[in-house]
DNA sequence: TTAAAAAGTGTTATAATATAACATATCAAA
DNA sequence: TTTGATATGTTATATTATAACACTTTTTAA
């Protein structure tokens, strides 16, 4: 069975829910809290059901800061390669997409004489709503 | 005082020290385990050590691996962007030159409308030498 | 030079993140 | 339909990191 077309199980499916409605990533303890009304009770059954999806590109972990996200992409077809965008104002998180991403990487690993397998990128700044609010602000909060 | 001239306390030194010897990143309680012979008794000692050291730019965090290496450069001016080459066969770390990288991650970002402030680069793959052993242990490997 | 401020230390306790181990259950393929 | 793979529920524990507080050292600048 192709790994896009994975059926999901109950912790699954209900990880994966929560994930999606959320505007920024989750921490694994917080994923837990909110869904033990819906009987999951201990961290690893929200650990085990990250990690599968994980494993079929449905979710992606932001390492810098222990947290989980629904891919925003259609079918995400792996879960190798991730690029984020991470507004350091509103803690929201964005994908970059990665067209050229993969082959820039794989140029610049090969001047340093390394075989490129896959990367995770992740770049801080200020996303758009932010730095409108930001110029917004300043005029208002007088 | 500039931050590249800074002068280090002890207990920093110490990390430095060990972070330097060695040839892989380390984690914050092997480094606890190194240097205890030294005096450094708790685990805060480290960790307030490593994020000085993190602060001023002689040593970068690898998110993906919770570990620790002292930077490579000789006077790394900031502790913001990093760029890694992680060997996934020997677990070595090596830093890219990332001279053009900013400019190349705000261009991007800007076509997502978002500010590029910093980044950090994992880039998973197979080092020169592991590239190396691996074929010469097919052939000695029959 | 010396007092005030800033930075660092040592210590205990604890928070936050993640996995081990094991018995049982479910599901899919031969 | 049984067998192998995958998932579950549960308890316990490992790993990574910080809070809080009393104290010391270093730096700054009056």
């Amino acid at each position: 069975m192709a790994l896009s077309a994975e059926k999901l199980t109950n912790n699954q499916q209900t990880v994966l829910d929560l994930l999606e409605k959320s505007k920024e990533p989750l921490k694994a303890y917080a994923i837990l809290f909110d869904i033990q009304k819906k009987g999951i009770k201990a961290p690893l059954q929200v650990y085990r059901a990250l990690d599968k999806l994980i494993e079929i590109g449905k979710v992606h972990k932001i390492e810098s800061k222990n947290s989980y996200m629904a891919c925003e992409h259609k079918n995400c077809n792996s879960s190798t390669s991730t690029s984020f965008l991470i507004c350091e104002t509103c803690d929201q998180v964005s994908e970059l997409t990665q067209k050229n991403l993969p082959s820039y990487f794989a140029k610049q690993s090969e001047q340093a004489d390394f075989k490129y397998a896959k990367h995770n990128l992740e770049i801080y700044g200020v996303c758009k709503d932010c730095s409108k609010s930001l110029v917004v602000g300043d005029k208002i909060d007088h």
